[in-house]
DNA sequence: GCCAACGTTGGC
DNA sequence: GCCAACGTTGGC
């Protein structure tokens, strides 16, 4: 791990894509396209690097969870899906010439054995602060601080 | 299915 | 630039 490798969470709703798809997917690999989020999207162009860890999050599911690791193989690059009008992403403001939304690509590291529920995370003091746990929390990629992936981590094993 | 908390859009 | 209306996210 490179020592300034910073610390995220990425937002998926397993029923469209879990971390089970991901290990499917060739190399474990897979670009996170569809973020249609101003905010998501500058921390994806501006801050994700090559080598910087990524916690994966089932939302919406029967038990919103952490679930597992990954991380970041390759920077922000356009996402195409912009520029297909029967994907469910599509933005017609987003041109070839001035693509509007980017992607990552990520790569499994690893499923957690047992997956750490929200609610369980919220008793967990070190995480008090997280943005996942926040009341309305909504960004569905968002940075994680190093203590709080360590006790996350920690969690897991 | 409900609804709180957001983000975006567009009239003015 | 304000803000109401609307759409979306996501836990419960």
């Amino acid at each position: 791990m490179a020592k300034n490798s910073k610390f995220w969470l990425l937002k998926t709703e397993p029923e469209s894509f879990s971390i089970q798809d991901l290990a499917k997917s060739p190399k474990q690999t897979t670009c996170w396209d569809g973020v249609r989020n101003y905010q998501a999207r500058n921390f994806m162009r501006d801050e994700m690097r090559v080598g910087d860890r990524v916690l994966l999050y089932h939302s919406s599911s029967e038990t919103p969870a952490i679930v597992g690791l990954a991380g970041v193989v390759r920077e922000d690059y356009p996402d195409h899906t912009a520029w297909d009008p029967k994907d469910s992403h599509y933005d017609p403001g987003s041109t070839k010439e001035d693509p509007r939304w980017v992607m990552v690509d990520i790569k499994l590291e690893r499923i957690f054995r047992e997956p750490l529920p929200l609610a369980k995370l919220r008793g967990i003091a070190a995480l008090k602060e997280m943005e996942l746990l926040r009341k309305g929390s909504r960004l569905s990629v968002q940075p994680v601080r190093k203590a709080e992936f360590e006790a996350i981590l920690k969690l897991a094993q």
